[in-house]
DNA sequence: CGTATTATTTGATTTAGGTCAAAAGCTGTT
DNA sequence: AACAGCTTTTGACCTAAATCAAATAATACG
């Protein structure tokens, strides 16, 4: 499903939207491992994922800690630096061959200049990120180490079986070996 | 510091915003334990804390959590159903005899429509809830039971000395014994 | 291919914080 | 003041997951 189409799927869109959107969307390719942000820069575009999978993740002291994961039909960004304007403490790097559509802060804010519909899908899009962020906390916050895997499996099995583990493992909240033991069994 | 000008420090409003403001701001007198908003009715309102101390928490299977506690001067609301109009999983009760300043969603977004620059305002609350979700969330993920005390004691003393511990505990992610005894510095 | 490099698994051990149970301290009410 | 009903503290014990260390397995690259 293209981006235009997702996100006709949030909310409506005039002809003219549309036709606007489809215009002002730029393709990119990026090969594994590419970086598609990296940490200290403003987010400029919101990331849309046609095929591949990405991943947000930032340095603590001592590790890279996975933010999120996204495949294929999922939005990606640096949320808080692209509604910020503030330098991301995320990067964000393509786990596979990826290809995005992409649009940028500017090009969104004229969309909704001239076509006041699209605000409301622009508001589903970031509430949608802040409600994911509460699902991980609480996620976090109650559940076992088995119980946050077997909810990702469940909901995003393509997460598990296409990710790699430690990055999985650090988006969880646990330490690899705990997810290796998860996952056999044990 | 009431809310006008806390707000004004945020982001400058023209004399016409603070006019129109003043005079669409509700006054509210809570009492201890009395309910700001119940669990499942949509947050209409934002509100502004001039004294006294309130929480945000929600009910699990066998406990209720506490998400946020603001004291004098700090913004409270249920976040996420006050900017998607959804209703709360959250309740909002005084933890003491509390006075309030309260807009509600719809005098912001007239506000919004008058003044435009009080958009920024407006933006900046909103991201102030998400980076604040975002920082809890790295703390319960990384930091020790104590570590998190620690942090809440030197950036939010008032709280440590004056909320319910069953609530900072729920608040910092652990059993209340464990608060105890750390602050017993076991 | 075969070897180097990186990713994953397995084993042994430790530990932070949870659980359960009871005691001690507070606060408000008549 | 005395009692009831909270909140907070303390003690003994337990468990999930972390840590440390090493062995395999998978992947990439000349």
């Amino acid at each position: 499903m293209p981006l235009v189409e997702k996100i006709q799927n949030l909310s409506a869109l005039s002809p003219g939207a549309v036709d606007w959107l489809k215009n002002n969307i730029e393709a990119l390719s990026f090969k594994k491992n590419d970086l598609i942000l990296k940490e200290g820069k403003v987010c400029n575009y919101l990331y849309y994922i046609k095929s591949g999978m990405a991943g947000g993740y930032y340095q603590t002291k001592d590790q890279e800690i996975c933010n999120w994961i996204a495949a294929e039909n999922d939005f990606a960004t640096s949320y808080y630096s692209f509604i910020s304007r503030e330098a991301s403490y995320e990067s964000i790097a393509c786990f596979e061959n990826t290809e995005v559509q992409a649009i940028s802060y500017e090009k969104i804010n004229t969309l909704y200049k001239l076509f006041p519909e699209s605000e409301r899908a622009g508001r589903l899009i970031l509430e949608d990120y802040y409600s994911r962020l509460e699902e991980r906390l609480i996620s976090i916050q109650f559940k076992s180490a088995k119980e946050r895997y077997d909810t990702l499996f469940e909901k995003r099995s393509e997460i598990i079986k296409r990710a790699p583990l430690g990055r999985i493992a650090t988006y969880l909240g646990m330490k690899q070996e705990t997810l290796s033991r998860i996952r056999a069994g044990k």
